[in-house]
DNA sequence: AAGTCTATTGACTCGTCAATCAACAAAAAC
DNA sequence: GTTTTTGTTGATTGACGAGTCAATAGACTT
């Protein structure tokens, strides 16, 4: 009973599964299969829609960011001013949709497809890119020629905030995190101790 | 011709060509085969000596957090006093020797074994202890009740630092590495933008 | 010198997995 | 109503890789 257009929706069912299977093995060893399994379809449909597993990884990371991206621009729409500007970059950064096991695990995944994947790599350059970029046009009228120095500083800290959180046990904790950061960012502001 | 008391030599061997295997294919995806080649013997030792692939990636784990260990060791007997501590810490962490692409490259794939591996979790959970408690001990005569958040705050800078090494195209810039985590302690114990 | 232990490897087994293919089904186009 | 396009899968192919094994060889023990 073949539906027509149904091209979107598999992809999508796809990328989603990708994501979930990375996060729950913890590797990129999943097989085309098991990801066609959660998705609900054969592994030869998956090779359909996207040609080959490298592709429907390369997807996966699209969709990550893109999201990531979503979230950042949405609330930087309604922040007013640099500090809230910061604020809320750091609120989507580790917000309930990106800083989850799944999507945690499979960033740090996609860090390995990086180093042997180029389009991978670019792809995490355009993000390294634009949370530089958000960061850097917030801090420059706070900390004036200081603002790259912090901002480099406040993205590695992000970074290894996520790379923490693929260690630890319980649940995901967001709030303190995002305290980490924001301490950071009062003290190289400010100065002062929050 | 067999000599006796070639097991450690071998082994030591296959942990090498192991960091060495993982940096250069940027992924857990090497083969024994692989790195009994670089090591100079069949694959068969390989297993004869280690039993599994696991154990082999294990003992290369071991291998570097034992160099990184005794490196800030021998970093700290001779620094006097809290801040000198701190900064041979740093100077450790991001030495010639931990610092570079082939090792960074291991350390990141070290984290995704860790999401599949308990034991390899637990040398990761032993690492990141040892550093916390380091960098407690050094900063609790400086920042007293603050000394926790601080410290947090470093060790998730450092391993953000490292994280981003695997992105850079050029060779490793340790010196910026290290003055960038040098900014942040000196701002958060000093309230100085150093 | 017979027996045991360590070192070593080529050949083999067995499983897995990405990718392809042939075939079938339904909708759309002509 | 036939042809074409889109959706779908079971079966197959072909490659590769972890781990095993039998066999060979020197060294150490008694």
């Amino acid at each position: 009973m073949p539906k027509l257009g149904m091209e979107p929706i598999r992809k999508a069912a796809l990328v989603k599964a990708t994501i979930s299977e990375i996060g729950r093995v913890g590797s990129l060893d999943v097989t085309v299969s098991q990801i066609a399994k959660r998705a609900g379809m054969s592994s030869a449909l998956a090779h359909h829609y996207f040609g080959s597993k490298e592709e429907i990884f390369l997807a996966a990371m699209r969709h990550v960011l893109t999201l990531y991206g979503a979230e950042v621009r949405g609330a930087l729409a309604v922040a007013e001013g640099p500090e809230a500007r910061l604020r809320a970059i750091l609120a989507a950064s580790f917000s309930a949709g990106n800083f989850r096991r799944e999507v945690v695990g499979a960033w740090l995944n996609f860090y390995v497809l990086a180093q042997t994947v180029p389009e991978a790599k670019r792809l995490l350059a355009i993000y390294q890119g634009r949370l530089r970029s958000n960061l850097l046009a917030c801090l420059r009228p706070l900390a004036g020629g200081r603002a790259s120095e912090i901002a480099e500083g406040l993205g590695a800290l992000i970074d290894g905030l996520y790379l923490r959180e693929v260690l630890k046990s319980g649940p995901p904790d967001a709030g303190a995190a995002v305290q980490t950061a924001l301490d950071y960012l009062n003290v190289q502001l400010k100065g002062k101790t929050a």
